[in-house]
DNA sequence: TATTTTGATATTCTATTATATATAACACTT
DNA sequence: AAGTGTTATATATAATAGAATATCAAAATA
């Protein structure tokens, strides 16, 4: 199924909360100001690329230009990569907010809990 | 490799000449004015969301957000995808502006040299 | 129980930049 | 020189990004 803003914003919401992180968390790591963070996941900004790739990146996902003719496998290639539900966070279990289950046209966005890992070396941005 | 602006913007540059449209073409197709395609595609502009998805829409590609530790796989289902070295068209032939060999750090984006399609019929997008 | 503290997210305001329109520049063909 | 196709640039407007602040709800404390 072709992505939207929303289902690529949904896929971030997803992938932060499966780290277990806030949004201040994940506004400390990328530089991206949380309240910028509220807007995106509120859906209420439409964001740039450069961020969009700062957030993803935090969150181990990488944005990619993908033939639509390839989805189907790489949707299944991402299902695979997908671990069992995470254990959900304290502010995650009572809050819940904006997390809802993908909708069927959206293959869940892919992510894993591992340990918390510390910045790895890479290039710097600019 | 994970991807920057710069990766995301060769994707579509590249995908628009494998697909021998102009910048003007590719304007009528999306509504992104031709001035503004320009500028993304020098990097004078740091595009937003909802207009890279659209231009990629348009080149039969998909915006992502993939697991980094899917990436190898992931890339290898586009290198599969990936067509022969399509026939350069005229404009491409002649001026070739901007267009070079995907860096090493860079897999080559997908496309394919497909007849001409027709829009299909698609959600509408505000 | 009521109040305060703490942690998380949402809203407001402003400067910078993307977007949209109009036009210019470039190069080839006739 | 004029016509054609393509890409680049100038300018005005709209929206994002960033800083500051507000709101909300649970936890801690008196």
């Amino acid at each position: 199924m072709t992505s939207t803003n929303e289902d690529i914003i949904n896929a971030l919401k997803t992938g932060r909360a499966a780290k277990g992180i806030s949004q201040r968390d994940l506004s400390a790591r990328t530089g991206v100001p949380q309240s910028h963070i509220s807007k995106i996941e509120s859906g209420n900004a439409d964001i740039r690329l450069s961020s969009l790739i700062e957030l993803a990146r935090a969150l181990e996902l990488e944005v990619k230009l993908v033939p639509r003719k390839a989805l189907p496998a790489i949707d299944s290639i991402i299902r695979s990569n997908q671990p069992p539900r995470p254990a959900a966070t304290r502010a995650q279990h009572l809050r819940n907010q904006g997390m809802q289950e993908s909708p069927a046209s959206q293959p869940r966005p892919a992510y894993r809990l591992d340990e918390d890992e510390e910045n790895p070396p890479g290039p710097e941005v600019d």
